[in-house]
DNA sequence: AGGTATGTTAATTG
DNA sequence: GCAATTAACATACC
């Protein structure tokens, strides 16, 4: 699977991850850890192994860009993919490769490897699902909220665009979709949060949600979502679908942010 | 060759 | 005290 890297995870990857795991691995009782990169490790790599070793995985929990696999001691093995990390299934006997960072064999020869080019990932057991989400200070799920909680998570300071990518207001947004929510709702994303109306944060919150879910849909390839998203065309040449106009490109937030000049306008 | 990358965190600046 | 900016992490890609 040559592109399953080039998605740098956001929410809607990670509910397709969880989605694999829960068919591919959950019920599964893990016969050997093998860390073959400990850069990706919060914790001594005989920690994990002992932990994990003989260990079956119970079920999934995914939490913004987080997976959590429970396994059948009340502990969690967390995974965060950072911006190249990805899950890889195969069969024990396949030739590893390189990214394949810690690896997992399970029942009937199979295996689950946490693969990642950069090793900015993090793969750690946890005590609590709870515990971690605390320690990281990681908000609620960006799709567990409803439009009041949306509301009150941005909170009222700073930039729109920064607020929605902060992991401890809401958990699940990157940059790629945060530009198409902000694309969605024609809002600037360098609008100030007190600047937005009821109104705005709720056609903001819809645009949200509705970005999250079709994306989910669409398995989370990303020139494949609908022709008139900002996502498919996100390239300095390309234009915006629904106006034409040249795409705007500037750091905004700290990451590159395309935006339509025309359809979202400052104020 | 050098700039860039969709994440996170800490340090620095204003 | 806060928000915004920068640097660092490590590697592949164009």
């Amino acid at each position: 699977m040559p592109d399953a890297y080039t998605n740098m995870p956001e929410l809607p990857d990670l509910e397709l991850d969880k989605r694999q795991v829960d068919a591919h691995a959950v019920g599964r009782t893990v016969r050997a850890v093998t860390v073959r990169d400990k850069r990706v490790l919060e914790q001594p790599a005989s920690t994990l192994e002992r932990g994990v070793k003989g260990r079956r995985f119970a079920h999934s929990e995914r939490h913004g860009k987080n997976l959590f696999i429970h396994l059948d001691d009340g502990h969690a093995l967390l995974m965060h993919f950072g911006m190249t990390g990805y899950l890889k299934f195969a069969k024990s006997d396949e030739t590893l490769q390189k990214s394949e960072a810690v690896v997992f064999e399970l029942d009937e020869d199979r295996r689950l490897s946490y693969c990642s080019r950069r090793m900015l990932g993090r793969i750690e057991l946890v005590e609590t699902v709870q515990d971690y989400l605390d320690a990281h200070r990681i908000g609620p799920d960006a799709l567990s909220l409803d439009a009041r909680g949306f509301r009150e998570r941005l909170g009222q300071r700073g930039g729109l665009k920064a607020a929605l990518m902060d992991q401890s207001k809401l958990a699940g947004l990157g940059n790629v979709y945060s530009d198409e929510t902000l694309f969605q709702a024609g809002l600037h994303p360098r609008t100030p949060l007190n600047a937005l109306k009821e109104d705005d944060f709720v056609r903001l919150f819809r645009c949200m949600r509705e970005v999250l879910e079709t994306a989910i849909e669409h398995e989370g390839k990303r020139p494949e979502l609908p022709a008139d998203w900002l996502t498919p065309h996100r390239h300095e040449d390309e234009r915006c679908p629904r106006c034409g106009s040249p795409w705007s490109v500037a750091q905004v937030g700290g990451r590159t942010t395309f935006w339509c000049p025309k359809d979202q306008p400052e104020r």
